[in-house]
DNA sequence: TTTTTAATGCAACTGAGTTGCAAATATAAG
DNA sequence: CTTATATTTGCAACTCAGTTGCATTAAAAA
């Protein structure tokens, strides 16, 4: 679908993701603007956004799925193949702007790899 | 807490690993044990077969929990710290035996990854 | 065999995420 | 600007993986 409206609910959720470049949790998003859009349509939007190449997603180790801003993505394909770090310690998530090198396998396409780095962040060291 | 008795329903459920040594996903692990095992249970071995390093798990892109027979695992160190493979045709995960380098990070300590990758097996290709 | 203590089953619960539908609102048409 | 139309939204109810409390069962120790 993608997103095909302007709405004041697109312009708040999208708006979370421009105080900072950090990745947000679903949860944590639904809370945050519970007082101003309904549940449902922060999951309705997220995904919307997510098609359109506006955020990308992943899952931390818990199963939480993170979302945050791309960096030069389009509807037709993601870019964003980064890796993502994960603080064991305040939970905080960013991406990472490395490429990391996934090894061929015999007998096995490889198209696409989830790479999430775990460790402590500048602020917990 | 780890297993302390050598349980029937802890046969059972090891005897699914003993198999193949294919990832299982938790909810396919339920499903085939339903009618030997209930599903509290299943849970609960699969927590504490993990702490105790004798299964590792991870998630897929999907959120979905999967379980594996440890190689050379302790319950006070897991070296599962490998990738794994996951089939987006079939759906089926097999563990990788190959070391990833992980690239270093200012400002933060690294300590672990977790390595998702993402493509078609033999059987789909 | 009896005692002790961990493991199990059951039923009820939790909570993230989804669905159907009526009401609201953005956009296009007139 | 007003009306028509089609997408978005909110709400309530639902789904379903995973959890919890507690009484019962079954390992292992005495």
């Amino acid at each position: 679908m993608g997103i095909i409206r302007k709405t004041q609910s697109a312009a708040y959720l999208l708006k979370e993701f421009e105080k900072d470049s950090k990745a947000i949790s679903t949860i944590e998003l639904v809370k945050r603007l519970s007082k101003k859009i309904n549940k449902t349509t922060v999951y309705r939007l997220l995904n919307k956004l997510e098609e359109d190449g506006i955020l990308h997603y992943f899952l931390d180790t818990k199963g939480v799925k993170w979302f945050a801003k791309c960096k030069g993505c389009s509807k037709s394909k993601h870019h964003d193949i980064h890796p993502h770090f994960q603080c064991t310690e305040c939970g905080n998530v960013d991406c990472i702007e490395v490429d990391i090198k996934v090894p061929e396998s015999p007998n096995r396409k490889i198209t696409n790899a989830h790479i999430l780095i775990l460790g402590q962040c500048n602020l917990c060291l």
